[in-house]
DNA sequence: GGGCAGCGCAC
DNA sequence: GTGCGC
DNA sequence: GCCC
């Protein structure tokens, strides 16, 4: 571990037979799909992305139906020609014998699926769905933050059938509560759910990455203030260049002397006299200056979840690569730039001007700061140690962690959000070694780095 | 039949 | 311990 | 739902 390029210490990646091919095709060791090439399959992938919607609601225990699905979505989707017949798929290289995506040459319903929609262009379970009212009505109510499958599963059976239903009877309960009435009855709602009932249609919107900047922006200042010198990393698909965010995730470091100062030196410094305390004062500095409207989670830990909102006159739209402020929220293209030159891009943030600067007037008519949606905002903090890991965790995809996960388990190593863990059978110990950057983490896998805009798979 | 990751937080 | 979200 |  010198760091400096060489150094034992990284595992060989070619130890185990066949492992050396499975590599090369792992989803965490190619581009992605956005990157690459266009989906040729979307004809088959799509209804397949709509029955795993359902799934997710539809009641507990069909979590990893979910994900084997999705794995059949993703694999398909990188296939560079347009499939016709199931032949195809079967010992293809990309698809026989890959972790988590399952073999077509068996029967299995994943085969199935793909059949039917080569045959009839349709998937027969999923209009059967569609066409169930209970199920869309539960699938309707846990669209609310914060209602899952069982919640949404109950409200159905207390008669709501849908979202509206839901909402009309908080509003007659909050009505009676605040009336003193005794016939309020117990609280439809936990206070996270009614916070995620006030939001929902805001939180079903998608953030341009300009605004999810300059939310991150405020989060770095009042991070800043609580701990000098601490690193502030906007991950999630933000850091990935998507064009556009469904949330926004902060992660907060320390720097690395922190951790060795006392509390003495800390207060002397101007931080905060503990790592604990970093969260809550972020907390009181984003409350006073109105950004954070709402609370998910008290925030008193190492993490948060909550719902934020620029002020008014905030202006938007100062991303340095040239697309930044595009608000139009479609999909296609995605123009974040091929390789990875991100460069050390992160964590610099400005601090948005309130109400200095003149705006773009194409952009203020595009994109109005008086619009002012509310977006969910998670915080975390981390000793610095495990920002690398965390960073790694956070950036994503999903999909994608779950392929490095696949292969740091073969080689006897549990991966999370904190570190490499040797697997055993008491919780294993945490490995340690010098992992500066996401590169180290990669490295010591036997992998080749891959840049964030090639993760989202 | 066990595994698919495993955690923090609210309740 | 369960539900939920990540 | 699928692999081992």
């Amino acid at each position: 571990w010198d760091g400096s390029g060489g150094g034992g210490g990284e595992l060989v990646a070619e130890e185990l037979p066949n492992l050396g091919r499975v590599k090369m095709h792992l989803a965490c060791q190619k581009k992605s799909t956005a990157q690459r090439t266009i989906n040729l399959n979307t004809f088959i992938t799509d209804p397949l992305k709509e029955l795993i919607e359902l799934y997710d609601f539809l009641k507990t225990g069909h979590e990893y139906k979910k994900k084997a699905h999705l794995a059949v979505v993703a694999a398909l989707g990188q296939l560079d020609f347009k499939v016709t017949d199931i032949a195809q798929l079967c010992g293809h290289q990309l698809l026989d014998g890959q972790p988590l995506v399952p073999c077509f040459s068996k029967d299995c319903s994943s085969r199935r699926k793909v059949l039917e929609i080569l045959g009839k262009g349709r998937i027969e379970k999923l209009d059967e769905l569609k066409k169930c009212p209970k199920t869309m009505g539960i699938v309707d109510l846990a669209k609310v933050w914060g209602v899952g499958a069982s919640k949404a599963q109950s409200l159905w059976h207390q008669g709501f059938k849908g979202i509206e239903d839901l909402r009309a009877a908080v509003a007659k309960q909050a009505g009676l509560a605040a009336a003193g009435s005794p016939n309020a009855g117990p609280p439809l709602l936990s206070p996270q759910q009614l916070i995620g009932l006030r939001h929902h249609a805001d939180f079903q919107k998608r953030m341009p990455r300009a605004e999810a900047k300059a939310i991150g922006a405020h989060v770095a200042a009042a991070a800043q203030a609580a701990c000098p010198g601490c690193s502030v990393d906007l991950a999630g698909s933000y850091r990935r260049g998507k064009a556009d965010c469904g949330d926004l995730d902060v992660l907060i470091a320390p720097p690395p002397e922190y951790m060795s100062w006392s509390p003495k030196e800390r207060a002397a410094k101007g931080a905060v006299r503990s790592i604990e305390f970093v969260l809550p004062a972020v907390l009181r500095t984003l409350h006073a200056s109105g950004v954070v409207t709402d609370d998910l989670t008290r925030g008193e830990g190492r993490s948060y979840m909550g719902v934020a909102r620029l002020p008014a006159g905030s202006v938007e739209g100062d991303e340095d690569e040239g697309n930044g402020g595009d608000c139009s929220g479609g999909e296609g293209g995605d123009g974040s730039g091929g390789g990875g030159g991100e460069g050390g891009g992160d964590g610099e943030l400005v601090v948005a001007e309130a109400g200095a600067g003149v705006h773009p007037s194409s952009l203020a008519l595009v994109c109005p700061a008086s619009t002012r949606i509310h977006r969910r905002l998670d915080i975390k903090v981390y000793a610095p140690e495990a920002l690398p890991f965390a960073l790694l965790y956070f950036t994503g995809s999903d999909y994608f962690n779950r392929s490095m996960r696949w292969w740091a388990k073969k080689k006897g190593i549990s991966l999370n959000d904190e570190g490499f863990f040797q697997e055993s059978k008491k919780k294993g110990s945490r490995i340690d070694g010098e992992f500066h950057e996401e590169a180290d983490v990669f490295k010591y896998l036997g992998l080749a780095y891959v840049a964030p805009p090639d993760r989202s798979i």
